[in-house]
DNA sequence: TAGATAACCCGCCACC
DNA sequence: AAGGTGGCGGGTTATC
């Protein structure tokens, strides 16, 4: 076995492309190292469809990597980047290399895409039937205009296995740490976060989910888990199980899951668990509690259960979180 | 580390 | 007729 060899990723720009989007791939990937050599793990080439310049969403112009020749027919992970404007889901779809490509890589290798991107995505059929998201200000239209995707606007990310999607602009940065963790595991990943100066926790895990972000307006209708959300948000060093909720919300416990999965887009034992881990997280960075202290605090019954929960977010123990973070 | 036990989740469906 | 509700079953996941 000689030199690992790098996975190759490719980044296509779009005419009108999100210029935040045309830094990210190359920043994560191009941080993600060999922790005993330091080599990089991955490389990514800027390309565009036919290999002439883009304008950006900015109005200047991006001359591809001179190296892109065929990279997008070859590279192991293709990354569709946003595009601003109505070029990408209004204008003419993509040409049909460009599909036979997204589908090749969708089938075959790896297809990711930024915040909008996936319109391109949707619009070369690789997602019909797929669970997917976007940016959730286009989540109307993008629905409208691909009925068979099955979109999820209340998430970070989604990661469907060769295909993968995240929403708007920040949430590429979870998605490609995301990456480099599976790829690599959750030590690389932390140290490409490091070295970006972004937050490593938001890395972890299989999906994020975020507050669904949806504007307001749609039925007028309060969301009604909100106010037993703030009542177990105050006490989350006490037991709560299902059934306390609901009580508390004077809902059956079904009306209640249902309702609360409605509205955030988590069940309530997976918020409730990510609730105790942020506060764990704050504990352990602002307070000398011991680890044990800390996990009661939170909620978490035991530490061992702590441990877990930390692990498989962040990838690290609660120790070596602390040494990392407390300020 | 492993396994018993408990809790959760969600499709299904009858019932307002 | 249509839409919300909530009990149930049992596969899945968490806890100790």
């Amino acid at each position: 076995m000689t030199a690992i060899e790098a996975h190759r990723v490719a980044v296509l720009l779009l005419d009108g492309v999100s210029t935040f989007d045309i830094g990210v791939p190359s920043q994560i990937f191009g941080a993600a190292r060999d922790r005993r050599t330091d080599a990089p793990l991955y490389d990514v080439r800027v390309c565009t469809a036919d290999g002439a310049p883009v304008r950006t969403a900015a109005g200047f112009t991006v001359t591809p990597d001179p190296r892109s020749d065929g990279a997008l027919a070859t590279a192991d992970t293709v990354v569709v980047t946003g595009v601003k404007g109505p070029s990408a889901y209004l204008g003419p779809p993509p040409s049909p290399a460009l599909v036979h490509v997204l589908r090749d890589a969708a089938a075959h290798r790896r297809l990711v895409s930024l915040c909008t991107g996936a319109f391109v995505l949707a619009a070369a059929g690789v997602l019909d039937g797929r669970p997917a998201t976007t940016h959730w200000s286009y989540a109307d239209e993008f629905l409208a205009r691909h009925p068979a995707v099955r979109l999820d606007p209340g998430v970070l990310f989604v990661d469907d296995g060769s295909v993968l999607t995240s929403a708007g602009v920040g949430a590429g940065i979870d998605l490609c740490l995301h990456v480099v963790r599976r790829d690599h595991g959750a030590d690389v990943a932390n140290h490409a976060a490091r070295r970006c100066v972004v937050p490593p926790w938001r890395a972890g895990g299989q999906r994020q989910y975020i507050e669904r972000p949806l504007p307001g307006g749609d039925s007028g209708a309060v969301a009604s888990t909100a106010a037993t959300r703030a009542w177990a948000a105050q006490r989350l060093d006490r037991p709560l199980q299902l059934r306390d909720l609901a009580e508390h919300s004077t809902m059956s416990v079904r009306t209640f899951t249902r309702r609360f999965r409605e509205e955030t887009g988590v069940s309530p034992a997976r918020w409730l668990a990510a609730q105790r881990l942020d506060l764990a997280r704050r504990l352990l960075e602002r307070t000398d509690l011991s680890v044990d202290a800390v996990a009661g605090r939170a909620g978490f019954g035991t530490a061992t259960s702590l441990r877990q929960h930390l692990h498989a977010e962040v990838g690290v123990a609660p120790s070596e979180y602390r040494r990392t973070f407390h300020s």
